[in-house]
Formats: structure tokens, sequence, C-alpha cells
RNA sequence: GGUCCCAUCGUCUAGUCGGGCCUAGGACACCGGGUUUUCAACCCGGCAACAGGGGUUCGAAUCCCCUUGGGACUACCA
């Protein structure tokens, strides 16, 4: 039976490029008939917080993407956090060490940077200088006396090349004298990603590790390590990695990036000012601007707001936060470096599921285009059931806390029947929420107010607009149509000057659904109470425009 | 610098393995037109690519080599 996984290090929300390795690994599971792991690695203590795990697991249930044994739920081969199954790693670790295939080493940070740097100046790779002869456990007690830390390193193999056996990429030869002796034990006990990745993966009978391109210089190490351990060598796939419209892989420095590009480009900006937005200092500020330091995420993403810049999302959620529907966001990363045999692009889960095709994985990067994004959120909008589409909507009202969050079912229903063809629930949302805001707090645009509400006469239309709006004897979209397309008619006017102040005084914008809908969904006392007050607001002002 | 990966329209890609069916197909974007009460959506049309150079072959986008370009990795991160 296929086993895939999902791997994900707990250091934050979920991002595009984790979410599309995901998509793959659970796909080929389920068009395989297979089982999907998720696994939280959780070995580095510096860098893990204790929400990002939760955070993972949220997005991944928001995107409807399910595991069959992993954190929440449990399975036979658990548990399936890293940093709960320690015991397991120093039992192999131990092995190798008691078989001659690892040894203990007592060098300092420092001391390896000095030997990086060496290699650098000499201009060959760094790989670790095996001693002759491996330190004893009288070594390592001499080592802990003099306060030196202790790791435990893998001695790879040199006799043969290492080949990888790729899906994607075909074979992959390495020289073993190019991988150099890795670390396995890091000297707080933990043990490395090389290993725990290896045990974690014969021991939970992983067949197939789907994961991005920048693992492959990772395999022969991973490989040589298996062999030693009298392990199985899984599947490997390699898969093209998703870059950013701004050069380089799409992660999440691409928002630091963004940020900097954007502050440089103001004219004698405010580093102060910055600065204290973002509540560092004046000096962490220049060295960002350097590109010698990056503030944390909060800290951009304050000063991105306080300079009004908008950073590109990159974590599942934002994509969530703007509107964007689960059933897009699979497809469309589903999308990037796979494609089906015919052609077809926007498809459901389920067809998704049923053509998906390990071997047809490109192997070249690809760029993350959304605008193409924005396209299949509109063909998705559409697709969905109205069920679907309702429930999607309310749980986009919730996140973004919005005026029509307490809106009943019903009336939710109806503006999603008069938004046909919005290209995002944020749309749809802004577009629509003039109709639960008070009457008396419609937020008019400025500019809308002096092209629409100013001219022509717009004022006396709309009491005349109101006024055949109370005469009709009941009121549809076809009643008020007729009424308005009579106005016209009478008046020798295109359909604009009496619909569009008509909208302005409803909603304080030129964007809505269709007129006759909103005045039908908004009902005719409201309608009139807003022209009045639209009336009496701006009657005022007109004649100072005059 | 070293190692490895990759290379078709602006972008995502089909075609490459098993050379002829490719005057290179589709989608997004863009441009023009239509529809229209706004924003969208929608309909019609158009623009647009085999990175360069050498081979192999009757024939190359497809196979080989070189060049160039892009990317990944180069941690006691994963």
């Amino acid at each position: 039976m296929v086993v895939t996984r999902f791997a994900p290090s707990p250091t934050g929300y979920l991002h595009v490029g984790g979410a599309r390795t995901a998509m793959f690994n659970w796909l080929f599971a389920k068009s395989m008939g297979g089982k999907f792991i998720l696994r939280i690695e959780d070995t580095d203590t510096k860098r893990n917080t204790p929400t990002a795990a939760q955070q993972v697991i949220d997005d991944l249930r928001w995107l409807g993407i399910n595991w069959d044994e992993g954190p929440e739920i449990g399975g036979h081969n658990g548990p399936y956090l890293q940093s709960e199954r320690l015991e397991i790693y120093s039992k192999y670790i131990k092995q190798l060490l008691d078989e001659g295939k690892a040894y203990y080493c007592f060098d300092t940070p420092e001391e390896l940077a000095q030997m990086r740097d060496l290699a650098a100046k000499e201009k060959r790779s760094s790989v670790y200088a095996r001693p002759e002869n491996f330190p004893t456990e009288a070594d390592v007690e001499s080592a802990r006396a003099a306060g030196r830390p202790i790791t435990v390193r893998f001695a790879v193999p040199q006799d043969k090349p290492i080949v990888i056996q790729d899906i994607i990429r075909g074979e992959v030869t390495f020289a073993p004298e190019e991988i150099g002796d890795f670390i396995i034990q890091k000297s707080d006990g933990f043990p490395t990603y090389h290993m725990a990745v290896v045990i974690d993966d014969e021991l939970m009978e992983v067949t197939h590790v789907i994961r991005g391109q920048e693992h492959l210089m990772n395999t022969p190490g991973h490989q040589t390590l298996q062999q030693a351990l009298g392990f199985r060598v899984p599947q490997y796939a390699h898969m093209s990695v998703t870059v950013s419209d701004s050069g380089g892989k799409l992660s999440k420095r691409e928002r630091p990036k963004t940020l900097k590009t954007a502050i440089k480009a103001v004219q004698n900006p405010d580093l102060q000012a910055i600065a204290d937005a973002g509540g560092i200092s004046l000096e962490d500020i220049e060295l960002f601007l350097k590109g010698k330091m990056v503030p944390d995420m909060p800290v951009i993403n304050d000063i991105a707001e306080f300079l009004n810049v908008h950073l590109p999302e990159i974590n599942v959620v934002d994509f969530n936060k703007n509107g964007y529907l689960p059933e897009t966001m699979v497809n469309f990363l589903g999308m990037l470096g796979w494609s089906t045999s015919d052609d077809r692009e926007v498809m459901t889960l389920e067809e998704q599921i049923e053509c998906f095709d390990i071997k047809r994985l490109a192997k070249s990067n690809s760029l993350f285009d959304r605008k193409k994004l924005m396209s299949f959120n509109t063909e998705h909008i559409r697709m969905v059931s109205p069920e679907k589409l309702l429930a999607h909507f309310k749980a986009y009202l919730q996140c973004c806390d919005s005026p029509l969050k307490d809106a009943p079912d019903d009336l939710l229903a109806r503006l999603l029947t008069v938004t046909e063809g919005a290209r995002t629930l944020a749309e749809i949302e802004a577009k629509t929420r003039f109709i639960v805001l008070p009457d008396d707090q419609i937020e008019y645009i400025p500019k809308v107010v002096k092209k629409v509400l100013l001219k022509h006469d717009a004022l006396n239309m709309l009491a005349v607009v109101r006024d055949r709006l109370v005469a009709l004897d009941e009121l549809t979209a076809e009643s008020i149509e007729a009424a308005l397309r009579k106005i016209t008619e009478e008046k020798q006017v295109g359909l604009g000057k009496v619909a569009q102040p008509l909208r302005v005084a409803i909603c304080g914008n030129t964007v809505s659904p269709s007129i006759f809908d909103s005045v039908t969904i908004l009902g005719i006392d409201r309608t009139v109470k807003r022209i009045n007050l639209t009336i009496e607001k701006f009657t005022q002002s007109s004649t100072e425009v005059q």
C-alpha cells in the first residue's frame, strides 16, 4: 500500500509552498487508495513555537486535507510529534555508534565556522574531516568535563557513488566525498532532522517521499543512513519549487523583501516613524534595509500597515482572509508543477484525485501567479453548491469581522444570488455590506459623490425616483426596473443617470449588486430613508459647488 | 566558490521518455470589439514561445555536447 506523509516543522502558519507539498502527498495517497500521515517535526527547540503546530493543523483542515494518521487522531505508529519520540531515536543512534558507523564530535560552533571559511577560501566544498580514530567513551567524558559540546556524526560510507532513483528526476548520482559526515544528534541530545526523518519514515512505513527540490541534496545522506540501519529506501520524488514573482523561492522571506523594497521606494522615508510603527529601534530598521537583519513577522506586518503597503499573501490563512475558497487553493496549488493530459485546469477535488498521476509532476520551477489564482477563485465561487458557498461566506464574515457577520442565513443566501460573477468573498462582502449598515452610517465616497450626486441635477432626479418607488404597489426587481425605465423615457436620459444617483444614495459607492436587486433587498422604507438623508446631506454642498 | 537540479508564449503549461501527426495546443494576463444601471462576470477576435551555438539524422521543441541563464543546497534549521 502507498503511504505518504507531510512533515512540517511548526514554525508558524502553513505557507503555500508547504501546502502544495502536503497537497501532492495527499493527492497521491488518495489516488492510489493509500494512506496519508501528518507528522510534526519539532526537533528544533529554538525555533518551534507552541501554537504553530495547531496553526498548521488548522490550515490543513481548512484546505480539506485530512490525514489517516497523525496528531489529534493518532494511529498505530505514533506518536506523531517527533519531540515525543526521542527515546526511539536514541536507540538507533546508539546502534550506529556501537557498530562504528557513527562517531562523537566535540567541535564548537566557532571551530566549525572556521573550517567552513577555510574551505570557502580554498574553493572546495566544505565537508567535515573525519578523524582517523573515533573518539571513545572516555573522550566523551573528558569533553563533557571540559564543557565542550557533544554531537554525533554519521560516517558516510565512502566506497561507492551514491545513486538516487527519483520519480521526477530519474537517476541522480553523487560522489560520496561530497557528502560530509553530517550530525545526527545535536549537543542538546535531540536528533537532527536527517536522523529523525529517516527513522520515522521507516517506522511509519512510508513508501513514497514527495518533497521539495531543496531536499534533493539531503537525499544521498538519508539514503546511506537508511542502508546503514538496514532500512528500506522509499521512493523519492523531488518536486519543483514555487518561486515568487519578486524572484527567489516563495517563502516567508518574501514579505520582508517586499516591505524593504517598499520602504526604499519612499523618498526621504521617516525611518524613526517606521521604526516606531514596528516597535523596534532605528538601528534595527537600518540594519534591515541593509539586508543584515530581518525583523519578526508581527513587526513586518505592523510596518506594512503603517506604510499602507500590501504584502503578498504567503500563508494559507492570508488567502482565507482575503476571500479565497479552499477549493481554489487546492486546485491552484495542485496545478503548479503538475498538469492533466487533456488541458483540464479548473477541477473539483474529486476530479483531481481521480486523474492524479505522479509521473506528470514537472521538473522546472514555477511562479505563483496571483491573477490566475483570482481567475480560479472566480470559477470556484461559481462552481460550488449554494450551500457550500454560504458556509464559506459565513466563515469568511466571522474571520474578517464584517458587519454582515450576524446577518441571517436567508439574507446571506439572497446576497450570494445577486453577486454572481464575483471574484472573491471579500468582493461579495464589500459589495453587499451596505445592506446591514444603519441608514445614517453610509460611507459616501467623496469622489463618487462629486461625480454622481453633484452633477446633472442628480438630487432632483433622486427625489423623482423616490416618489415613483413609493408609489409602487409591490417592490420587485421587475417593478423597480419598469419604474426607472419609465423615468428614462420621460426625461430622455440613459438609465445610468437614474440608477447611479440611486445607487450612491443607498450604498455610498458606485459598486453594488444590480440596482433593482439592491433596492428590493433593502426594502422601500430604508431606501426612501437613505434617499432623503442623501438629499438632505448634499443639497447644501451642491449649491456650494455651483 | 563547490555540488546538484532546471530551461516551450509575460505567466502556468501540453508536446520531450519511444524524433516525423507541431505552419507548437490550452489556460491566465494583456490588447481590440460586443453586452451592460455600477463593479465584476459573460461573448467574439487578436498578440505572443521551442535561450544561443554545435553535432547526430532523410527529418530535431524532442537525442548528444558546449555556452548562457535561472534555481536549490552548501547549519548542532527543517
